[in-house]
RNA sequence: GGAGGGAUGGCUGAGUGGUCGAAAGCACCGGUCUUGAAAACCGGCAUGGGUUAGUAGCCCAUCCAGGGUUCGAAUCCCUGUCCCUCCGCCA
């Protein structure tokens, strides 16, 4: 959520900005509500404050076992006037909260401006993709000599769900405890979380209400509030900090965890359907911070080495895209996407998404410290991919192929295999 | 699944209808004392919101959440959530 005040003090600065992330908001509308929701506010504390003088006079006027009659026919009106001025409040209150939910934050002055993935700015290349003298397979062949079976994963639970088996599963497998291990030594605490959340937590980092449609949820029938499976470990993660007020000296709080996504992928019939790049359960190695506001930024810049880190450890060629406005999540404020080179594709796509949310996820979650004054403030929190498992193993299979269509084990991962260096 | 107990400020914990935003202790901050520190003593110390030029003042709200009773609710009633103890079941 976007600091109210800051919308209500600077509207049309608040409206340029989000323009640049193809968010229209409408200025005129909100500067109505907020009109009226001040009348309405100062009109109904007063009434407020004068029912508690009342009040507090009735009680000294019984102590005193004088008359009060008269009082309480003054008090009985100004009750019902106040139930009615507080429910116009509630709603009113209501109206503008569900509509400031909607509004996505802002870019951050160094996101380069720009409409959609085409004006990304890449920003870095490591590694060459590597020149093969012979005729590469895509990793669906590849994977389905070693136990990648689509088939399988249609069979029990339909299209975007795959099943892995022997060496694909060894090395998918090893490449989590890999993972995993490397962000530890890279400083981040392993957690372990639930996969069902409450409404509540996805509404803090954002995914509610807006986009309810890209979640699975679940419903008992005994159970009065839904769950919902987490789209990223990022929820879990980053609510654990919910409601807090945190010491100076724990900031900056540094976490770690590999759980399963889970996303409907509505609105992407037809993207990727071949192969287990974009899959409705997926494994991840995710990344969180959260930080001082003024320590964000660079905790961003050391994020993004922490993931590339992994890449670099699996020698993947890739490239680092800072991401255009128009192509910002909803709660981020500046966000690097990590590219790793497919040869079956011969592009370069996404395996890790690394944001600043500055303090749009905070606030929603009231996640603040106390600073060297003692005065409270709003942390701010990042998440990013370290990284996303599925993706690097379809890397790892057509960047490591060979002539024989075998597949070499990278030598990180070896101690993870069994003693297995290659698929044959 | 059955039976009971509970949820109060950063923490512990008192408070069963009015003057309670809430005792006390701990923690924290400032001061006195001290060569310095500790101890002791004195003082300060909840959050959110509104108004405002204001991190001044004033006002409103908040004692798990949502409803209700009442002129008035931390306190009484209803519903929900979470936690604890015992029994049953169970990886």
């Amino acid at each position: 959520m976007l600091d109210p005040k800051l919308l209500r003090n600077q509207p049309d600065d608040v409206a340029t900005l989000l323009a640049h992330k193809n968010y229209q908001l409408d200025v005129i509308d909100f500067k109505n509500l907020e009109k009226k929701r001040k009348k309405i506010q100062i009109d109904t504390e007063t009434l407020q404050a004068e029912r508690n003088a009342k009040s507090k006079q009735f009680g000294r006027m019984k102590a005193a076992q004088e008359d009060t009659a008269q009082l309480k026919k003054t008090l009985d009106v100004m009750s019902q006037q106040l139930k009615q001025a507080e429910s116009e409040l509630d709603m009113l209150k209501k109206i503008i909260e569900n509509k400031e939910l909607d509004i996505p934050n802002i870019p951050h002055k160094s996101t380069p401006i720009g409409k959609n993935e085409t004006d990304n700015h890449i920003i870095k290349h490591w590694g060459t993709p590597h020149a093969f003298d012979f005729d590469i397979q895509d990793h669906v062949a590849l994977g389905k000599l070693y136990g990648l079976d689509f088939e399988a994963g249609s069979k029990l639970s339909g299209a975007r769900f795959t099943v892995m088996r022997g060496g694909i599963a060894t090395l998918h497998r090893a490449l989590t405890q890999f993972m995993l291990n490397l962000q530890i030594k890279q400083g981040y605490e392993e957690c372990y979380t639930p996969y069902l959340v409450h409404e509540n937590a996805l509404k803090n980092t954002g995914q509610l209400p807006k986009f309810e449609i890209d979640l699975f949820k679940i419903q008992t029938n005994n159970e009065t509030q839904a769950h919902y499976l987490i789209p990223t470990a990022e929820v879990p993660l980053t609510n654990l900090a919910a409601n807090k007020i945190l010491d100076l000296a724990q900031l900056p709080i540094k976490l770690t965890a590999h759980t399963p996504c889970f996303r409907s992928e509505a609105g992407s019939y037809g993207r990727d359907t071949r192969g287990m790049i974009r899959q409705h359960q997926f494994d991840k190695i995710e990344l969180v911070q959260i930080t001082h506001p003024d320590e964000s930024f660079s905790a961003l810049e050391e994020m993004l080495c922490h993931a590339e880190n992994v890449l670099k450890a699996l020698n993947l060629p890739y490239r680092v895209a800072a991401l255009c406005s128009g192509d910002l999540g909803f709660s981020a404020a500046k966000t690097y996407d990590l590219e790793v080179w497919l040869p079956g594709q011969q592009k370069y796509r996404e395996i890790a998404s690394i944001s600043n949310c500055t303090d749009f996820q905070s606030r929603r979650m009231q996640t603040r410290f106390k600073n060297m004054t003692g005065k409270i403030e709003l942390v701010h929190t990042l998440n990013g991919s370290g990284l996303a498992v599925g993706r690097t193993l379809v890397a790892i299979l057509e960047n490591y192929q060979t002539n024989e269509g075998h597949i070499h084990i990278p030598t990180a991962l070896q101690p993870y295999c069994n003693g297995l260096t290659i698929l044959k």
